[in-house]
DNA sequence: CTTTCTGCAAAAGATTTGCAGTTCT
DNA sequence: AGAACTGCAAATCTTTTGCAGAAAG
């Protein structure tokens, strides 16, 4: 047996390798940011940070491997505060709050959540593997002021 | 009293006066799309559709308008299928389940998931107004195949 | 060796912005 | 009257695509 630790983004390569992808360096570089635990990341920020990892990646390998992990499952792309694109990892669930007005996130633990999937397959015949849930509202700070920013 | 019967844009036009923004027909129009019950429609949908109500509206007043809505806790942007922005009003929820091959949409019930946001607001201290709840698997038909699409 | 993947640069789209004129309040 | 809003067209940004070469299996 083994005295080595698994790398964090084992089991994203082998969900790549099981819908018979290849594996390239860049694609483990942007593998390996998520498995980071990043979240809410840009396209542009996935491409700075694997070009840490691995300095050659092409920005259009970044959009195509996010693409792929979409497709899979994966990720899940999201408007961002700036009206940018952001990528976030679906996988066994992601749920936080926004505040309408400044735009502040606050994560939500997963476990309360885990039940309504199950829920959710039984009613739709869908084999549930992900989700995202987004609450809106205005934070402590923002409840004091009633115009929104920017108008 | 009135025996006239409110239009059902009239909470929608409340809200705009409430923040200080004028109503005005381009803004009338648009309201009046996501008050007739459409969901998820790109910016050109609401444009098309705004038209129909009111032909001299612009493409620009249109993504203005969507911004406003959406800063004021009406709309929300999400990806659509193809990767093309559309909106989707969130106010008192919206929930549904994706199917991440296909790209088909089941709504679901709202009833179910309303004492969720009271919990939430519980535990963040957030003022909940609405939210977005999106769970992803594969439709029945989908569950038999493994390859994504296009891949 | 074959097929898939990549980076680059160009092309295509989507969204935003400047501005002069118009319309709410 | 004054501030807010509008349509248009130009400018800006983001995302996609074609292709020749490189690399995984």
């Amino acid at each position: 047996m083994s005295h080595l630790k698994k790398a964090p983004e084992a089991g994203l390569l082998a969900r790549l390798r099981a819908a018979g992808c290849r594996i390239t360096p860049p694609r483990r570089a942007v593998l390996q940011v998520f498995a980071a635990g990043a979240q809410h990341l840009s396209p542009d920020d996935v491409l700075a940070r694997a070009r840490q990892l691995h300095p050659r990646v092409g920005r259009a390998t970044v959009y195509r491997t996010l693409d792929l992990l979409t497709r899979l499952g994966v990720t899940r792309p999201l408007y961002g505060k700036d009206g940018r694109s952001c990528f976030t990892r679906i996988e066994h669930g992601h749920q936080h709050v926004v505040c309408s007005r400044c735009d502040r996130v606050v994560e939500l633990k997963p476990d309360p959540f885990l039940r309504l999937a199950r829920q959710v397959a039984q009613r739709t015949g869908f084999a549930v593997h992900s989700q995202l849930l987004e609450f809106y509202g205005l934070c402590r700070a923002c409840q004091r002021i009633t115009q929104p920013t920017g108008s």
